[in-house]
DNA sequence: CGCCTTTGACCGGCGC
DNA sequence: GCGCCGGTCAAAGGCG
């Protein structure tokens, strides 16, 4: 099986270098594959194909601002090629659930239960003592990884794609400010769930913790933003403690991180759950700003306002676009925008696929991560979240470019 | 009626 | 064994 994986993933980055090497390409990227594959591919998915629909979300990253829904009209006419690659990212994350399937298999959690027919465990959310030596692994599943965003922002919760239910809160240890608990209700029995806390220090930075793999189909957006914080826990969890976000052979694995000049990236591996930390809250200045409303990466010429880059947006403020909030296009285009120009993304698609191929080796779970989408202001979620992991860095990793 | 939040109870891990 | 603490459950109620 292992063998197998590795194959495919050789496949899959050969055809992603071709669709570096040509961009046009990428659009096509579905028809690179291997006939076999190809097959397989459809065979293990979904039983619909909705997948292959871009999700009618918002932007996945989005923490500041409050809503995208008013236009989620304009996402469904996508072109042809935004289609063919949100396919293409889709028929990934098939594979990414196959992949898991493969390994979690044969001990399905009780959250996974109830997935009409299909199988979508995700190892991650086994009990903490959940043993899969069954499978032979390495247990690094009772290793539960998570991924923190720090953003600054004003609204309670970030919006992302996703739907997420609450489902506790409780006071933490150190922090005035309650710590809210959300799991995802994207798909029934989805794993992932995720932690919201203000900071104590500082109010106006929320940090979202995430946790477990979705057992669904994300938006593109948020599946660009999965590969580099996948990408950056499964690192964690392979015990690399020398790998830097600087280096350039990392740029693949960490598109986030290289694209964010004012992104720190903070491992922790001490604490019960190893946890990566996306820093976004250093985008203090104007010329962040002048880099926010044109990120290099994304064409200017593109038809279409949006020169935020989405994820780069996320840590903006909402008070930052008032005057956008009518002609703001789905994240959606915004990243398919970034992707047709941008030959970094299929580094990171890249980079997702080989966390995929690696959390499945160690059946262990990248994060995904997106942000919230609730309606209503959680009660006071007001206080901070306190940062507790800060004091226990083994691993701190930050491209000092500026 | 369905889905959501609220909130106290409950549970398991951990340190003493 | 006990208490603390983080995390989850589930009953009750709110809302569209």
């Amino acid at each position: 099986m292992l063998d197998r994986a590795t194959k495919k993933y050789k496949d899959l980055e050969r055809h992603l270098r071709l669709a570096m090497e040509q961009p046009a390409a990428a659009a096509h990227i579905n028809n690179y594959l291997p006939k076999e594959e190809r097959n397989e591919m459809d065979g293990l998915s979904q039983p619909s194909r909705q997948s292959i629909e871009p999700v009618p979300s918002t932007s996945m990253l989005d923490i500041n601002e409050p809503s995208h829904s008013d236009d989620k009209t304009n996402e469904r006419v996508a072109s042809p090629e935004k289609n063919m690659m949100e396919a293409a990212i889709s028929k990934e994350m098939d594979h990414h659930d196959h992949m898991t399937n493969i390994v979690g298999r044969k001990r399905m959690s009780r959250d996974d239960e109830g997935v009409g027919g299909v199988d979508y465990t995700s190892k991650g959310n086994q009990g903490a003592g959940a043993k899969n030596s069954e499978d032979n692994m390495p247990d690094v599943s009772s290793q539960k990884a998570r991924v923190s965003i720090r953003a600054r922002s004003d609204a309670p919760l970030m919006i992302d794609g996703c739907q997420w239910r609450k489902y506790g809160q409780k006071m933490a240890k150190g922090n005035p400010c309650p710590r809210a608990y959300y799991r995802c209700t994207m798909a029934t029995g989805c794993p992932v769930r995720k932690q919201v806390q203000r900071c104590a220090e500082d109010m106006s930075i929320l940090t979202t913790t995430y946790e477990g793999n979705h057992n669904h189909p994300l938006p593109p957006a948020a599946t660009f933003m999965a590969s580099t914080t996948s990408a950056a826990v499964s690192m964690l969890l392979s015990g690399s403690t020398t790998s830097n976000i600087n280096d350039p052979s990392n740029s693949g694995l960490f598109p986030l991180m290289s694209k964010y000049p004012y992104t720190i990236a903070t491992l922790s591996t001490s604490a019960p759950h190893p946890t990566i930390t996306l820093d976004l809250t250093h985008t203090p200045n104007e010329h962040n700003m002048q880099l926010i409303q044109r990120p290099s990466f994304v064409p200017q010429q593109l038809p279409g306002h949006h020169h935020h880059h989405p994820l780069y947006m996320s840590s903006m403020p909402p008070t930052l676009f008032p005057e956008e909030k009518g002609k703001h296009q789905s994240m959606v285009d915004m990243v398919t925008a970034a992707i047709a120009t941008d030959h970094n993304f299929t580094a990171a698609l890249a980079a997702a696929a080989s966390s995929i191929m690696r959390a499945t080796q160690s059946n262990s779970h990248g994060g995904h991560h997106t942000t919230s989408s609730s309606s209503k202001m959680p009660a006071g979620l007001g206080p901070p979240t306190h940062h507790k992991d800060r004091s226990s860095l083994s691993t701190v990793i930050s491209n000092g470019r500026k």
